[in-house]
DNA sequence: AGCACGCCGACT
DNA sequence: GTCGGCGTGCTC
């Protein structure tokens, strides 16, 4: 008998830019089989992507050397969506293709020791709103790939919205994708998932164990449970019929990975949906202002909804502000000496009035710890990490730590620099406002959500029943808490400083500072007996995203914001990327700095494409040491992606001309987080 | 990524 | 001598 020799594209696991051509003889193995494959002196896991008959390769080409049977075949829209990531955001297609699949190897029908879908009692559907019907009749309407923004002010009812849509796509036999960001992975928001769609639910986020995880992979890619519900990662998920994806609060910056494949769930959803031909449906009270510049060319179809489905009422707003706040207790110089400076009256006040009448009180503030720096007024001296570019942050008494790498030591009585000891902490961190609030309110019942005391989510699901169940006062919290969380007896919702975020070299930080206010002011009234009081202190309560969020004005704070980001050509009204090349080795950095530079000149000078890139720098970045590594970056602009792409592979091509093998670098398409 | 090779310093 | 540290380079 003949023996037919094939030659198949195979994605390895492994950093190699594009498949590995391989031999198995006599059989067609299928686009999208899992083999095993020899590479070097090992063997690794591979996905078949391609078929030849015809050998193009100069050199001796090696067997498969398995078919792995128990793992499942990739659809071909699948494999052609990773395929798009693994290009558009410069990540090698076989570790792309690896993250399609569960941590462990088997399937197994063992329970698992906690339970993952929550346990619910049924309910029916709820009767929906004119709001709701209107916005669920405008996305029927439209067959096929669309994307819908679904622009809805908190308690607007989006879910309800999401819930009918799941129904309308289960009844087409087809799947559903539902992204949440991780910390909304609450059993609050699971629960209503799961009390509608019962058995219908799998889930995937990342405290799960392995065992759970692979469990819920399973579930969700034998279609078992067809909705699947889970943070960006749950977009890897194979599944092979999927008819409608939802990205809720789609404005979130957790969508964005920001480490290995560097991609934005969001915006890898919309080329799943459309390659699969489906809907999908981004919704958020505060759209980022990409999708809402979509929405508004057209490109995205636009859904409003402005009404609270159980009231009107929305809370009391009020601003102060804390510069004059000082100013008047300097003046008066009375008992307001009693507050810490971070407090003004009227919210101490108002958490008193909450206290008073046995309603619940909470404090944001984006700062971990007791201080960001500890200063010596005398000498200037400020501790800081000798690893990174930062300040120490002072927690607990005495305990200064490095918030970027392991670093800590121990905070002295005398300035180390010149022994004076008038050296002491300065500014604020929910550490701080925690001690504050406790002597202030000694027998109110204080809990603290934040990085360093809430690390998984059993401690979280405490938290919220505490709030729920009333045993909690006053909450005191990091932006965890800041979204998501409806609480029946909240009252107070205090912003301690809406200023923090304003100054961050990020030309986002205003569109960040303005979702923070209104997703914080949400929080409050979600009782319409009780429409509860916001307050939010600020240095700058002139700032645009102050008032237009204290207004609810979305649209006027965009199109100040679009004007600006229009005449300075950055994200929407440009595309970007971020190339960023770090080395240990101070020398070799600048080396290849200058380096870079040339290449950029030179390719400037020829490109003969018909869009132009912008390229600003390469220069320091923003913390422009961390762990004793030196970093550099440069970023690329143009109002056309394909230019962008263009100048970027060239330059992943040319690495090893330009770059030293000290230096690293890596390619950030559409970044988030320019730190 | 993971594995080997090769070049150094340290130690039986 | 040779053990092992890690920097470098390659994988159809």
């Amino acid at each position: 008998m003949d023996q037919k020799v094939n030659y198949f594209e195979v994605g390895v696991n492994a950093p190699i830019d594009g498949p590995l051509t391989y031999v198995w003889s006599n059989d067609i193995i299928p686009t999208g089989s899992s083999v095993e494959v020899p590479l070097g002196r090992r063997k690794v896991p591979g996905i078949v992507l391609n078929s030849t008959d015809t050998n193009v390769s100069s050199f001796e080409l090696k067997n498969i050397s398995a078919l792995i049977e128990e793992k499942p075949v990739l659809s071909p829209k699948f494999i052609k969506w990773c395929q798009w990531v693994s290009q558009y955001y410069f990540y090698p297609i076989g570790m792309v293709l690896n993250l399609a699949f569960p941590p462990l190897k088997k399937k197994s029908n063992r329970k698992t020791k906690y339970q993952v879908i929550p346990d619910t009692e049924e309910t029916i559907a709820p009767n929906l709103t004119d709001e709701q019907k209107n916005t669920l009749a405008e996305i029927k309407k439209h067959d096929g790939f669309n994307t819908h923004l679904v622009h809805g002010v908190t308690g607007s009812g989006k879910t309800e919205v999401y819930l009918n849509l799941i129904a309308d796509c289960l009844k087409k036999n087809k799947s559903a994708i539902v992204l949440v960001p991780e910390i909304s992975l609450t059993p609050q928001l699971l629960n209503r998932f799961s009390a509608r769609f019962k058995d219908k639910v799998a889930i995937i986020h990342s405290q799960l164990t392995a065992r759970e995880k692979t469990n819920q992979w399973w579930a969700a890619f034998s279609d078992e449970k067809p909705i699947l519900i889970g943070a960006r990662s749950a977009l890897f998920c194979p599944i092979k019929d999927i008819g409608l994806i939802i990205i809720d609060e789609e404005h979130e910056p957790s969508f964005k990975q920001e480490e290995k494949l560097k991609y934005h769930a969001r915006d890898a959803a919309i080329v799943l949906a459309k390659i699969h031909d489906c809907p999908i449906v981004l919704g958020s009270a505060t759209p980022s202002l990409e999708s809402y510049n979509q929405a508004k060319s057209g490109k995205y179809i636009y859904h409003q909804m402005n009404k609270r489905v159980h009231q009107d009422v929305m809370p009391e707003t009020f601003v102060v502000d804390l510069k004059k706040e000082r100013e008047t207790r300097e003046i008066e110089n009375t008992n307001h000496d009693d507050l810490p400076f971070w407090l003004s009256q009227k919210l101490y006040d108002q958490i008193g009035k909450s206290l008073n009448a046995n309603k619940q009180s909470a404090l944001f503030l984006n700062r971990r710890g007791v201080a960001q720096i500890v200063m010596c007024p005398d000498c200037g001296f400020v501790y800081e990490c000798p690893n990174c570019e930062i300040s120490l942050t002072l927690h607990r008494k005495k305990d200064l730590t490095c918030h970027y790498c392991d670093y800590s030591q121990v905070l002295k009585d005398r300035c180390p620099s010149c022994q004076s000891i008038e050296i002491k902490p300065l500014g604020i961190g929910t550490e701080k406002v925690e001690s504050d609030i406790k002597k202030l309110f000694p027998n109110a019942t204080v809990a603290r959500v934040d990085r360093d005391k809430v690390s998984n989510r059993h401690q979280l699901e405490e938290i919220i029943t505490g709030m729920e169940n009333k045993s909690i006062d006053i909450l005191i919290g990091t932006q965890m808490i800041a979204k998501g969380l409806d609480f029946q007896h909240l009252q107070t919702v205090g912003l301690v400083l809406a200023d923090v975020a304003f100054n961050l070299p990020n030309f986002r930080s205003n569109e960040r500072s303005f979702q923070l206010i209104t997703q914080v002011s949400g929080r409050a009234g979600r009782n319409k007996n009780d429409p509860g009081v916001v307050i939010i202190q600020a240095y700058n309560t002139d700032h645009p995203s102050i008032t237009h969020a204290l207004n609810n004005d979305f649209a006027s704070f965009a199109k100040e914001e679009l004007q600006m980001r229009n005449s300075v050509e950055f994200p929407p009204a440009s595309r970007l990327a971020l190339i960023r090349f770090s080395s240990s080795q101070l020398d070799q950095l600048e080396t290849s700095t200058t380096q870079l530079k040339n290449f950029c000149d030179t390719y400037l000078s020829r490109s003969e494409s018909k869009v132009a890139v912008r390229i600003l720098g390469p220069s320091q970045a923003p913390l422009y040491k961390l762990k004793n590594v030196y970093r550099h970056q440069m970023l690329i602009l143009s109002p056309d992606h394909q230019s962008i792409h263009h100048f970027c592979k060239y330059l992943v091509q040319n690495k090893k001309k330009i770059f030293s093998t000290r230096v690293k670098v890596l390619v950030d398409i559409d970044p988030v987080s320019m730190m």
